[in-house]
DNA sequence: GTGTTTTATGCAGGATTCTATATCATCCTG
DNA sequence: CAGGATGATATAGAATCCTGCATAAAACAC
């Protein structure tokens, strides 16, 4: 019943998600409900144009018309585009992968194993979410300690205090408000979308 | 009171009368009444997502969500193919179809994989972008290089560049401001370069 | 000008969207 | 564990879409 219209609407959520917006943020901005929109992505009521766009919107997104053989190339550059959408500074990539080695080297370092489920999981989101300059420092200072943990061995403590501090910086990340933050990219000297 | 999807209604009036579609036609091909596609195309009311998409599906469009900041190049792509897609040379169109006839002749050559990509995508947007004499001049020496590539296998830096250098055609058709640009058109007298 | 085709309107309904408000289960954090 | 946030559901009612005719108004032919 509502199939045609599902990859459009697949692509709200997706959009919606990628932004760690809530269904209630998207609907303050957009104006809709949230049962609405809750609804929308479900799939169980397909909306009005009007709910569409009024959603999109919201999401910085445009809805274009577009002959079926140019789509190759519109997705081109569509694909492209997400690509580069990192706003992430290889820094933070860098001192991410650096954690990531260091538990992929053992996991019997933990006296909690759900630790190092945690630690994962906070890794995983921190690949993708940007970080102030603040938290970057932390996070590079938690590095450290793995640098000085390897002549010298930590404490089942120790390994906790880590693991909940990174977790602290992944909460940081995951609930900060999406219109403060990342004053980074001014003079990010990361990234410039040549777009290739 | 129906502006939000006035834009996109227009849209779909536009391509109907440039199919010389009679809204009758339209109505039998989509399944919509002829008195809604009328409504609609008035904009006395806005259609439902579900009937935008019939309809679209009926006039060989698809309906796409893009990041505003991409509109530009979306843009770009949609106008020129409307110039009844002949703002394109011959001449582009050759050379474009000869390189990707060496594509196709094996990806083998390729030293890092996603060159071959790479390469693939450039051309699926230079099959659509107009080229500026200066760059369809840079376009025919590439080709050239296939030419001697024949007798003279190439090195894989020698590949590389050649990937790098038809990348960065691509790049600037893509994000060319439509208000510069194509001058050509008017007395296009594109020649035939058959040299093969 | 007559006849045909196309588009614009009108109206009665049934169907669906959409809002407003609540509730509930779940997950996460402190 | 308590508190907060998130997403899925429910219900009732107002608003709107959409169909199915039917018909008026243009527009275009011959």
């Amino acid at each position: 019943m509502a199939y045609k219209t599902e990859h459009i609407t697949q692509q709200i959520r997706a959009a919606r998600e990628a932004r760690n917006m809530s269904q209630r943020e998207l609907s303050a901005r957009s104006g809709l409900t949230q049962s609405h929109i809750s609804q929308i992505e479900r799939g169980t009521m397909e909306p009005g144009l009007a709910s569409l766009v009024d959603v999109a919107r919201a999401l910085d997104l445009e809805i274009v018309l577009a002959p079926r053989k140019l789509m190759p190339a519109i997705g081109n550059i569509l694909a492209n585009a997400s690509l580069t959408s990192n706003s992430l500074t290889s820094q933070q990539r860098h001192l991410v992968g650096r954690i990531d080695r260091w538990l992929a080297e053992g996991r019997d370092r933990f006296a909690v194993a759900s630790d190092a489920d945690s630690l994962k999981d906070s890794l995983a989101l921190l690949r993708h979410l940007p970080l102030t300059a603040d938290e970057l420092e932390t996070l590079h200072d938690l590095t450290m300690r793995l640098q000085r943990w390897k002549s010298d061995p930590p404490s089942p403590k120790e390994v906790r205090d880590f693991v909940h501090a990174v977790r602290a910086l992944r909460n940081a990340a995951v609930h900060r408000d999406r219109d403060d933050a990342i004053p980074r990219s001014a003079y990010a000297l990361d990234e410039e979308d040549d777009d290739a």
